[in-house]
DNA sequence: AAGAACAGTGTTATCGTTTACATAAATGGC
DNA sequence: GCCATTTATGTAAACGATAACACTGTTCTT
């Protein structure tokens, strides 16, 4: 791999101005520029990134903390900041938690060696001591990760509510929520408040909280088990992937009314029959990162809560 | 941010005792190694990846190139081997090209510049140049890259025979193979051959391929389009995302047989109604990996193509 | 025409690690 | 009790970039 002196040797100039040309800094004639060029590109320069970082200041990579990519919501975020931050020349690092609160304190380290200059956080295990006194800018994503951490996220209540009015308009008997996990954790509680300020007298609401910690098939079961015990006219789930599961453990013709929540693209287009709550994902990522490069530059954030506004989506057969 | 200087003094003792100590080098007493490691812990100290990396050898960073995330089966190969590699103390860098070559180039780039230790590769530009002579060691995954670059993958001609002889065992009259896109492209060629050898006579076979460039709307319209203008009594699919959107654009009832191909755990998780055929994606992590790794150490693989067996997957309602 | 500003380039310290080399005390064989 | 290991630690040179500083011409001002 050729350095910068190798470069500089070729082109028959100083690594000073090799480095001006590379990055475009200072006084430089059009002949200088020409021969540096000719050279890196002959020598297929790269510049080490590994260089640049140790010398100081940025190493303009943010960190992404998610506790999977396999479900849709979650890959769609990545795949919009990693997007949005891309075109902003800054590089990505994905962190997966798989819900082990080692791993996160694992990659939360690995994150610091890197140097990264922000973290973006959407993280199950939001009591993690690493996040109390952040040495690095951090925004987090739909969680409460500290007092001190601004957060970004959707407004969960009012998609709640939004989900709740339209299943009351089907005037139900009886109705379940169906939390999939933790039912008592943001960003689930306010969704499940929503949900109930909708669900007024006389229709009766259960509800039941799906142990996060269980493998898919005890889920299920419980699912199943939930439904077949009672005569449910509609059932909403707190996420997508619970109200799929729920809508396979129906055959076609008694489905009564499920719903979900988040609204991935993905969804959108393999599951268009799905009522649900579509979450801004562009405007929330936008703007977590606008809040992490104020944080980056100084700018301390007054520490806030962002709440976007939610959209209904009916879901459609053969739309 | 404590450097090794400040845990040295801190200690009492020189840069060299504490780099002996964090990678566990050398001699050492263990008063020392106790020092050391108080001073340590009390700073809070990590040390800097960018140094480390920069002084030479190896970065222990594997990239990962991938079309994109939003696919299930790419969500959970990259979920696999950041497992596997993460358990070998290797970073993984997630390289998404969204099918565009500049994308794809840049990240190329990237790569070298953080000096990555070994690339495994799912692009869809095969034929890019930067493949050519690579200059770090390489490994495909389930495309050929280059004649130079090992390839692993699954025996996708036998995948499609597997679906093929199911799809034959119903006698049906007339089926369509329904690429999802180019369909002279590896591995959808292989796939495809395969269900044309076991849909021998009297059964007809039509086939289409959807351009890979068009939005997802206009796909579907290509589909919905094709489907209404004949009578199929069943659609092979070459990828499980295609089979899904054919199954969505019919009604309930008088849904041919529809299969698909890829077989991710989150499709048999939400779609277990579904035929499919299985990849062996842990095997198939696995072997990149351990190619990756005796490419690295300078035992020169001979350059190969591996196939490994997949299983058909016979969708069940309510299973 | 003298001094200031500007244009173009080179020298070198610096970032935080690792590691080859140097040093020195403790241990062991005989 | 002397030389060869072994054990334990320190010194300093890399790694490849950036940027502060120095230096030399050239071009404006007035």
């Amino acid at each position: 791999m050729a350095t910068i002196t190798d470069v500089a040797k070729k082109a028959g100039v100083s690594v000073a101005t090799v480095s001006r040309v590379i990055n475009n800094r200072g006084y430089l004639s059009a002949n200088t520029k020409a021969k540096v060029q000719a050279a890196m590109d002959a020598l297929h320069y790269q510049p080490n990134i590994a260089a640049r970082n140790l010398h100081g200041k940025a190493t303009h990579t943010v960190g992404v903390v998610l506790p999977d990519i396999i479900n849709p919501f979650y890959a769609e975020l990545f795949q919009t900041v990693e997007q949005q931050l891309f075109a902003l020349h800054y590089q990505t690092m994905l962190c997966t938690t798989n819900g082990e609160p080692e791993k996160e304190k694992m990659y939360l380290r690995l994150m610091a060696a890197n140097q990264v200059d922000g973290i973006i956080s959407s993280t199950h295990n939001p009591d993690l001591a690493d996040y109390q006194n952040p040495t690095v800018p951090t925004v987090a994503f739909d969680r409460v990760l500290s007092p001190t951490i601004p957060m970004v996220g959707s407004d969960n209540q009012a998609g709640g509510e939004l989900i709740g009015q339209y299943v009351a308009q089907h005037q139900p008997r009886r109705c379940l929520i169906l939390a999939g996990s933790q039912e008592d954790l943001a960003p689930l509680s306010p969704r499940i408040a929503g949900m109930r300020a909708a669900l007024t007298a006389p229709i009766q609401v259960d509800q039941v909280a799906l142990p996060f910690d269980q493998p898919a098939p005890v889920r299920n079961q419980l699912i199943r088990h939930q439904l077949a015990a009672h005569d449910y006219n509609a059932v909403l789930c707190t996420d997508d992937l619970t109200a799929i599961t729920v809508c396979e453990s129906y055959s076609d013709g008694q489905r009564p009314l499920v719903t979900g929540f988040d609204g991935s693209k993905f969804i959108r287009q393999y599951y268009p029959s799905l009522t649900t709550v579509i979450q801004p994902l562009d405007d929330l990522c936008r703007l977590a990162i606008q809040l992490l490069r104020n944080s980056m530059t100084g700018n301390a954030a007054d520490v806030t809560t962002y709440q976007l506004p939610v959209t209904l989506h009916i879901g459609q057969k053969n739309e």
